[in-house]
DNA sequence: TTGTAGGCGTTATCAA
DNA sequence: TTGATAACGCCTACAA
């Protein structure tokens, strides 16, 4: 049997480095970190024989020393929130190139949970952190001033005192897709919703009545089904809005995936889309541009939101006053999901 | 102005409360870690002491002593890879529950980053190493063997030497679905791919010509076309096979977004899937769902490779001997976008 | 330009 | 059952 190196692999310190070269730990260190006390050709020298040793650095014990990890904690609410994979790239880079590492994990928006994600972070001792979809609203304070890590939120869920946000305007984007809707002639536009504890849900129907006032039209509530954000929940308040006496003619909808779902409900009926049923979707992921007809939707510009809190947190964490909370515009993207209401529909209404 | 925390913050360690307590540093660390070895009515002083000061272990220093970080490093190739969503909560969760936290980051496919993260997750002493669809190969076997660092591959894209792998059977896969195809009497079968420097790119190419070869077909190669994998790719693909003067009347693609560029190729010269034209896709992501009709396709349990592997990888870091390579087979599943060649398609054949 | 000594917060070893 | 003391690997005054 061949020995095992295993863990008992001897590991290659600045002291071995020392050793070999014949100086003190503090010349090796300072030959490492590039420090401009050191003599080039000891310097050459220690660098070349650390090179040709193959050492890599603890960070563990080079953290310990200098109480910074050059990392951020980041929590997202799942992996699968679609928008992710626009928000943590643009995350990554503004970090990465600001020299510090992303450590990602996720919350599942369980208060429980994303308390130990905190926890966590805070023993690793992280130098920010970024919450994505925050659900613990009160609990943050602390944090920054007890421990000194700061901290900022993005589109918290809750509503919260806490200092650092960035967010986007929810009611400005859902008030945008009614009124487009208004525009486009639909005098019934019904709205599929999400749950109203968590902001969003609260915040697009807000937007979604504030359209409506807007354009003049009627608010009958029997047009408003609240789901909880999924495809289904979609496709069952296409199904129920639907089979009213006096339909909708066109959906404002929580979500993409909601807007899915509406479109299969209005297909399972037999109704083409857009031009028996209008939908507008909310978010712009990746999905949206592939389902048929392509989605109208809401844009909110994540990779922006990202840059904008990775900013506002590595400002903090180096002293500088990062920027007070920032609130983005969404837009509106028209793709073929929407049209004036048909002559079917008009006929109904 | 308020005086601000800052940095500042005092950090409550072992020692403050072993002076709180009055007893020493070690006595206090054996409080915390519930050793057998130290009075009840001391522990049960120390613990409430601790919590009154509202004490957190830093996990820096404890690993710095233990020499176990209980952190497991993830790379992954991008946040977008869609099936990431169904792989990292089932690798999260295993590792969770041995007491291990995940660390995710990504390589994006290329050697150089691929390099650096490893590299990071040597320094941060991760206990052990997992990566998705890995690009370097050869290079892997220093770290296990040198660092004693377990590292355990999953669906590398190149061929390796490493001993850790988890895979699934991609030929076999494709095969399966080439032979459906044409068991649904399909003589014309076209196969938009995926390059061939990474494996799967090539294995699903091997298992569609395999599957031709078996059902008895002649294999024109003006019916494979090879692109990068996207949405465009099946786009372009199935306009320039369907321009062909003798049309492929079924297409197995790469993927499921190379799926649905497909299947806007063909809405767009008027086509209907399935009736004038079959399609199956790759992998099963969320989206094959969704979109309309909705799309056949293989299924890679992606769950339970990430169990597998994370198993595997925790065998290792423990010394007991894991599991040797493993590889899954995928599976069909039939949904909306398949059916025999109809009668227009018949004709032009 | 280089070296000495102490500290970062824990755990581990060995006596008492 | 408890307590000194020495690691862990690195950084940083301060001194030479």
């Amino acid at each position: 049997m061949v020995a095992r190196g295993g863990r008992g692999a001897r590991r290659v310190t600045v002291k071995s480095i020392a050793r070999e070269a014949g100086v003190s730990l503090t010349t090796v260190s300072r030959a490492l970190n590039d420090r401009p006390d050191i003599d080039a050709e000891t310097r050459g020298r220690i660098l070349s024989i650390a090179q040709r040793l193959g050492y890599h650095p603890s960070s563990l014990a080079r953290s310990l020393a200098t109480q910074r990890t050059q990392t951020l904690g980041l929590a997202v609410r799942t992996l699968s929130d679609m928008w992710v994979v626009e928000i943590v790239p643009a995350i990554e880079e503004m970090a990465h190139t600001a020299g510090y590492e992303v450590f990602v994990t996720t919350h599942y928006a369980e208060p429980d949970r994303e308390r130990r994600v905190l926890d966590t972070f805070r023993s690793r001792q992280v130098d920010g952190i970024l919450v994505i979809s925050a659900t613990l609203g009160e609990a943050y304070p602390p944090f920054q001033e007890e421990w000194g890590i700061p901290l900022v939120l993005i589109s918290p869920l809750v509503d919260t005192a806490h200092r650092l946000v960035v967010g986007n305007d929810e009611t400005g984007g859902a008030r945008a897709a009614a009124r487009y809707l208004a525009e486009l002639g639909h005098r019934r536009i019904g709205h599929i919703g999400a749950p109203s504890w968590a902001r969003p849900g609260r915040e697009r129907l807000a937007g979604y009545h504030l359209g409506l006032a807007e354009a003049g039209l009627a608010d009958d509530p029997a047009l408003v089904y609240i789901g909880d954000a999924g495809v289904d929940s979609g496709l069952k308040g296409a199904e129920a809005l639907l089979a009213l006496p006096d339909p909708p003619t066109a959906f404002f909808c929580f979500s993409d995936l909601t807007a899915v779902g509406v479109l299969r409900g209005a297909r399972a009926r037999g109704l083409r889309v857009p031009e028996d049923v209008s939908v507008v979707g909310f978010d712009d992921v990746q999905l949206a541009r592939y389902v048929e007809p392509p989605l109208t939707t809401i844009r909110q510009n994540m990779a922006e939101m990202g840059r904008r809190a990775t900013r506002m947190l590595l400002d903090a964490i180096d002293g500088s006053e990062p920027e007070a909370a920032v609130e983005l515009q969404p837009r509106l993207v028209l793709r073929g999901s929407c049209a004036p209401p048909g002559k079917e529909a008009s006929r109904r209404a």
